[in-house]
DNA sequence: CCCCTTATTCCGTATTACGGAAATTAATAC
DNA sequence: GTATTAATTTCCGTAATACGGAATAAGGGG
């Protein structure tokens, strides 16, 4: 009985996974932010898992309190314990405290919002997220994700991400939809270009109508992969030119005080 | 070969529960709010596995980005699929959003923190943390962890939890810790008393000294579990007699108001 | 240079996870 | 009331997978 499935590519890649592991944390990685509780059919339709395997890994999340059954729909929500872990992990990440009082500066001068974040899988993940205190507010949190095709956001951590990991993702997000590859592509050559000329990478309206940020991206140290910082606002806020004359020179030095302060001695 | 630990108390619980992903997430489950990274052997320690275990596992977290390894100390942090995880969890709670605005009217009010919890195996777990303008603050935000046992918070719950898992609850904080156990014993009596005369349940100073709170329990509905409210503050702040004559009754009728809402019709 | 600590790789074993199919439960239509 | 559809869970034989003890590798002081 062949455990792996029929059409599957296997990459080679896992000499020394542990597949129940994986198809779990699949489970809770269908659990997107905004869509409501989960039967078990709709989860095996998202991973591609036989129902009765997501059966045993749902009752199992479950008991561990990681997903919450709701009785009379039959369905499942995130449990308390991937509450605590997302506490605990955003928790563990000094480089936010330490980057939250220029944040405020940066925004309250600009009059955007000023967000953080760092690459996950095929997005980009805001770790903090500070506005100026006039509240347009982008109804974005921390924890809440970007595209990483189109966010200034993105396209700061793809033109300066490490060769490998950016055409793994790239080649990820061309299979994930091919049609809008040429756009990608285009968006990647072009930012690749501004962080080279300019600093930041932009995207003026493409990742939402209406809305304009640039972006750049640091190195903090202490381990942690690259990170990105991004100055956004509705065009009516922040016209193209104030994003590119005024907040850009701001943004680059905030990033450039951050690059390295998790090894610096104190 | 036999896979379970020798002397472990087999429960007879686990009729059908994949013992892998189990483990796996007892791997996530070490990391806790505060210490930083951990290697393996510390992970080894904590969840009671062999280190070759271990290792398989943090390898397979680590490839699917739920944790990060620092490569020059060997160690590993929560990864940005964890934060992620988190805040598609916290973003799910429609309570949260219903909850906030009369919470920030109490907080203002009374000049305390109210926040807004639920059960995390022994712990008590913030899903929404509102101050008044008065900036004494607490370091506590959503996502972290108060005692089940000594805070007003935690024993509210006790108190109006389902027998069985209030049971199971006690049971486990007992042989947790055996010599705290008379004290816990005595809160949790005088626990059910003062939510059986007054509605709420109080710990004076005793989660920490010179910390003064009271809470009490509602049912949302939507299938969500039993949630607690508190109302907390230094003893300076709010003295015993103001939390009860002042704050315990607004408590009490915005736990009353929230009793049942996500079952309500619009 | 050697010891000590920690992480990883090896590898034979049999336990465990697997998944197709049957059984169960629920809801809706007829 | 019965039939039909749809979803979830249980069963159970199979063998692939996870397991963990031991050996190996990689550092880091002393």
């Amino acid at each position: 009985m062949a455990r792996r499935r029929a059409g599957e590519a296997l990459p080679a890649e896992a000499a020394d996974t542990v597949t129940a592991l994986t198809r779990g944390l699949d489970v809770l990685g269908c659990f997107r932010r905004g869509d409501g509780p989960l039967g078990n059919q709709e989860i095996a339709a998202r991973t591609r898992l036989p129902r009765s395997t997501v059966s045993r890994l749902t009752a199992t999340l479950t008991r561990a309190g990681w997903l919450l059954h709701v009785p009379e729909t039959q369905r499942y929500r995130l449990g308390p314990a991937a509450i605590a872990l997302g506490g605990a992990a955003l928790g563990g990440l000094d480089i936010r405290g330490i980057a939250r009082a220029p944040m405020q500066d940066l925004a309250n001068r600009t009059r955007a919002v000023v967000a953080l974040g760092m690459r996950d899988r095929l997005s980009m993940l805001y770790l903090e997220v500070v506005r100026s205190d006039a509240p347009i507010s982008l109804n974005l949190e921390a924890g809440s994700r970007i595209s990483l095709a189109f966010s200034a956001m993105g396209r700061a951590w793809l033109a300066a991400a490490p060769p490998a990991e950016r055409e793994d993702a790239l080649l990820r997000l061309r299979e994930l939809d091919d049609g809008a590859w040429p756009r990608i592509a285009a968006g990647v050559a072009r930012a690749r270009e501004d962080a080279a000329v300019l600093g930041i990478c932009c995207s003026f309206g493409e990742w939402q109508d209406g809305v304009n940020a640039i972006a750049t991206s640091f190195r903090p140290g202490g381990g942690l992969p690259l990170m990105v910082l991004n100055v956004g606002a509705p065009a009516f806020v922040c016209s193209t030119e104030s994003l590119l004359d005024e907040a850009r020179p701001a943004l680059l030095a905030l990033a450039r005080s951050l690059d390295g302060v998790l090894d610096r001695p104190g």
